[in-house]
RNA sequence: GCUGCUGUAGCUCAGCAGGUAGAGCACUUCCUUGGUAAGGAAGAGGUCACGGGUUCGAUUCCCGUCAGCAGCUCCA
């Protein structure tokens, strides 16, 4: 199906929805990938066909283009191109405007079988280097073939479609440099992303779709909102949280240290600076050198900013002997780590250069392990599930570049598995997707979008226990070394927090709304009972925002709206007189009015058990 | 880091073939006392990202730096 594009599987062809920033979080399929009808060819198979197509329209615009893979993707397609000038925007919309006559014009698809001697004579003829490359990478023995509509033959598996005549609709989207085949020391050609569709209903259903992604971008809510900024002072990639976000990650993190209480997790803190020998021991500065900060000198002493908080909690369970009474210890830590990434990859909260870990380390007996993961697999879902994100689950086994002992591999990769096991949770294999140093669990969740992002894991670790020499007292009272589980769960909080603005398009539920309620007075005259209201819910815990200055009611209802706050409590004369107010959901008109103290009981039942919507009324009358 | 693009008021954006700038929203003040998504008027706000260069003169042209955007490569 993307014969062209041998030798390149995976990553970039998740890639074409504008807007996304990091592997960790691949547009799936829109929506009406699955909705369209039955066509005699698959949806994949017409991408492919219109990335020829556009082949075909950019050979004819920019005489001498040399031209890459070009393979059906995710949600479109692409076609990597070597032409001299840069090309812009303008410049798809002529590609269009060619591909639309040529489609015409060339209608049928033909395939023609050749030799490979031949394949490469055809191309050395079109001067085609990186296509006679291509030639290369085909297997031998396999049948080589050529697609060509018109004039226009390319190198190509296939299938196709055999025609232009059928309807389909397509768009280009975007231009970006990329580089031949895969590999920056190789050049950088132009890929040109498009998308294409059996019906116009589709294509718009699906350009809307991507709308939808940019309206909800977080970096677009974060102005909007007031939640967040970088600065050019502070350097790229430092995430300053502005109160309104603070006041949401304030809640999860509550959330997060009520669940991990509940799990008997003990809180500990640890330095973000420490001296360079602590992460030798640890191998960090061997193995994550490149994305480490430098050292910095301290009487003589170099230092470093923490990329990862395991050593720290080891320097922990280090101060003393441990006996096997008190495992599993279980140490969470909402801890900062800095890590240098390179300056293309920063992507707004979801790529960052500092950021807070909700990391944990459980140090338990092989016996324990088992359990302990089955424990996290709860945590993971019960977490998860409060956010509405549902998810799937891989086991990554060992890969080749690993180590420890097989017999030791082969336990903690069964516990992974009887953990999950137990807790009916259905695997997916990750064959040897796990970290050199042991097993692991990942979790990918599905956003509101059908976007699909990987933050949970849950990971055995035999390397540190023994880097470290960790040792625990046995029942025998011999000297055993512990396995030590990395999870987490959230991730990051940018990236997790940075995802639910997107997830929640920036209506948080009540729970850990920046703003919970807003009290809006009808004249100036019920400024006092709204303040009354306001100090009530203040009481309550509750985030209020009662606008009291000069200024219309519907001024103030608007910035309400606008700031997704999900409560409007609105109250004149009759509210003030009767001790009630009238209370307007989020993302409706409708308003009921309710005794204040009603409303509070709903609130705070909405609030403590961390209801994903606003719940509903239905004893109170509706205003007239 | 690489390729391409971008940086003008808090935000969204005009403008300038080189003669130091404008709109809407937001903000401030005054008027408006309004029952569910924008009442009216006036005002304030900009070293046109930063640093060099070319020029009589640079926000505009050139170079560099920083930051951002679309990707590539790599990760929570």
């Amino acid at each position: 199906m993307r014969p062209i594009s041998r030798g390149r599987t995976g990553t970039s062809e998740t890639r074409s929805v504008p807007g996304d920033g990091s592997r960790t979080r691949r547009p799936m399929s829109s929506p009406q990938d699955a909705a369209q009808v039955a066509q005699p060819y698959p949806l994949s198979t017409l991408r492919h066909s219109v990335s020829h197509l556009m082949a075909s329209a950019v050979a004819k615009l920019y005489p001498g283009a040399q031209f890459g893979f070009g393979p059906a993707v995710e949600n479109g397609f692409y076609y990597d191109f070597d032409v001299a000038v840069p090309l812009a925007d303008e410049d798809l919309r002529k590609i269009e405007k060619e591909m639309a006559r040529s489609a015409k014009r060339a209608a049928p698809m033909t395939r023609i079988e050749v030799t490979r001697d031949e394949a490469k004579r055809r191309l050395a003829a079109k001067g085609q280097h990186y296509k006679i490359e291509a030639v290369d990478l085909i297997p031998e023995g396999e049948t080589i073939t050529f697609y060509s509509h018109g004039d226009w033959e390319d190198l190509c598996e296939g299938p196709h479609i055999d025609s232009f005549q059928r309807p389909f609709y397509f768009k280009l989207l975007s231009v970006a440099g990329a580089y031949w085949r895969g590999d920056e020391k190789r050049p950088m050609l132009q890929r040109i992303y498009g998308t294409a569709f059996w019906s116009q209903e589709e294509l718009d259903a699906h350009l809307k779709w991507m709308e939808e992604v940019k309206l909800r971008d977080h970096r677009k809510l974060g102005t909007e909102l007031d939640l967040f900024s970088v600065h050019g002072e502070a350097g790229g990639g430092f995430i300053f949280w502005h109160p309104n976000l603070g006041a949401v990650r304030r809640s999860i993190e509550e959330f997060w240290w009520e669940v991990h209480t509940r799990r008997g997790y003990k809180p500990v803190y640890t330095p973000h600076v420490s001296r360079e020998t602590l992460f030798s021991i640890s191998g960090h500065l061997e193995k994550y050198a490149d994305l480490m900060y430098a050292p910095m000198e301290i009487e003589e002493q170099p230092y470093r900013v923490k990329p990862m908080n395991c050593p720290g909690h080891i320097m922990i369970y280090k101060t003393r002997g441990r006996s096997y009474r008190e495992l599993p210890l279980r140490w969470a830590e909402l801890g900062t780590v800095y890590r240098y990434e390179r300056s293309g990859v920063l992507h707004g909260m979801l790529r960052v250069r500092g950021f807070t870990q909700d990391d944990a380390h459980i140090f338990c007996t092989p016996e324990q392990l088992a359990d302990e993961i089955a424990g996290v697999v709860d945590l993971v879902h019960t977490t998860l599930s409060t956010f509405g994100f549902e998810y799937t689950a891989y086991l990554a086994t060992r890969p080749e570049k690993s180590i420890g002992e097989e017999a030791v591999w082969a336990m903690a990769t069964e516990a992974l598995k009887r953990a999950a096991a137990l807790k009916n949770l259905p695997l997916e294999l990750d064959e040897g997707g796990g970290a050199f140093y042991g097993p692991k669990i990942d979790f990918k969740i599905r956003d509101a979008l059908g976007r699909e992002w990987q933050n949970s894991t849950i990971q055995c670790d035999f390397n540190l226990p023994q880097r470290f020499d960790l040792t625990f007292t046995d029942k025998d009272g011999l000297q055993k070394r512990p396995i030590m589980v990395h999870r987490a769960i959230l991730g990051s909080m940018e990236r997790f927090v940075g995802g639910l603005i997107e997830h929640f398009g920036g209506r948080f539920p009540l729970w850990c709304a920046p703003t919970q309620v807003a009290v809006i007075p009808i004249r100036e005259e019920h400024t006092e009972y709204c303040q009354s209201l306001e100090a009530r819910l203040q009481h309550a815990l509750f985030r209020v925002d009662a606008k009291l200055a000069p200024g219309h009611m519907n001024t103030k209802i608007k910035e309400a709206q606008h700031d997704r706050v999900p409560f409007m409590l609105i109250a004149g004369d009759r509210e003030a007189a009767e001790g009630t107010v009238a209370v307007r959901r989020r993302d409706t008109r409708e308003q009921v009015v309710m005794p204040f103290a009603e409303f509070l009981a709903l609130a705070e039942d909405l609030r403590d058990r961390r209801a994903l919507d606003l719940g509903e009324t239905t004893t109170a009358r509706v205003a007239s």
